[in-house]
DNA sequence: TGTACATCAGTGAACGCGCGTTCACTGATGTAC
DNA sequence: TGTACATCAGTGAACGCGCGTTCACTGATGTAC
């Protein structure tokens, strides 16, 4: 961690994935590139190449990053999760669009599909003790606190902005509403 | 509707949002150029301009349509709304990525704005009968059905694939599980 | 019915842009003997 | 301890890219008299 980088960096990686964080949370997306990652992390802007093939994977490797962090941000959470979810989104905008936008097929990121796995495996492990409705509840539960992430992110709920104690106590009354039951039964 | 286009078009707008759809649906956002649009309606590279200030002006356009096109699907759903939402952004996945994805502020398009309300309020209206709760009980409708289609377009859900009567049987199943009640009580 | 004119919807050439990526290179580091 | 060499992580110049956007323009249309 000393300044005087010379000739080689030391740990480009991890500074090109702070950089690009720092990015990412401040100006956004579309103005993530390769090159001014590398000029945040003092480089020549094609240093980059010695550590990510291309652009995507610097993306996936953020977008992976990401879920390793909602995922421990869900850990400390404990009982409410569903909250530590929302709070994560609201937090790190940017990243959770990153996560979910379709720009980075995990598909061919293993380590991207890895970590949402794992992330959804927290969620998924407090529902155990409904046995065979398990999968089903979890990806309810997921669904609900995903979808009030994303659509408080978007603006959606105006509503939650005017509300006594802000979209916090929003987002609670609305989980406040949700139960989820054994039999299945339509609902919406 | 001629094909005998001389120097006027006709209905260039119109043109150039069903170029646009088809671009954005068959090919991805990253393709939805002005230029693009244009050349598949015909038409020079600029003459765009006449009817849309710039290209975010032709995203939000498009991103309204689709609230419209979403709208309508929903009053065709008639009580079985939450399913009609889900399929609704399984069958147009870059559409929901457009309307929900972050890149035209609704904020600034005042008719994209409208459209998302409109749909809203399809939602909502199925919830009058729960009275001081109705905007909490919708909110997480919607949030619900918007997660599900959500996590289901990403690919989250691999389980959904195997479920015997494919995603459709898995999106039924999961909305099945959630009851929407009217004493708030913590869930997840 | 004809003419003058304003307005509108197109055209075509041109510019600047920053980016991702490739190429041939050089300096630093680690290791075998 | 010294030397030879392979390997790795950087550098700097260069390219192509298609795009959004601006400019000055021209052809078509509608309307007032």
């Amino acid at each position: 961690m000393s300044t005087s980088a010379g000739y080689h960096h030391g740990d480009l990686r991890a500074a090109l994935l702070r950089a690009a964080g720092d990015l990412l949370e401040n100006q956004g997306i579309a103005a993530l590139s390769l090159r001014e990652a590398a000029r945040r992390a003092g480089v020549s802007h094609n240093a980059p190449y010695r550590h990510f093939p291309d652009r995507e994977a610097l993306l996936a490797a953020l977008a992976a990053e990401s879920f390793a962090m909602l995922a421990e941000r869900l850990r400390a959470g404990g009982r409410e999760m569903g909250q530590a979810y929302v709070e994560f989104a609201l937090e790190h905008p940017q990243r959770f669009r990153l996560m979910f936008g379709g720009l980075v097929p995990s598909a061919t990121h293993p380590e991207l599909r890895e970590q949402g796995r794992r992330a959804y495996e927290l969620l998924e492990s407090s529902f155990k003790e409904l046995g065979d409705d398990a999968r089903f509840a979890a990806a309810a539960a997921w669904s609900l606190v995903h979808g009030l992430a994303h659509l408080l992110l978007d603006g959606h709920f105006s509503q939650a902005q005017g509300e006594s104690g802000g979209t916090a106590a929003f987002a609670s009354k609305v989980l406040g509403m949700v139960r989820l039951a054994r039999a299945p039964q339509r609902s919406a």
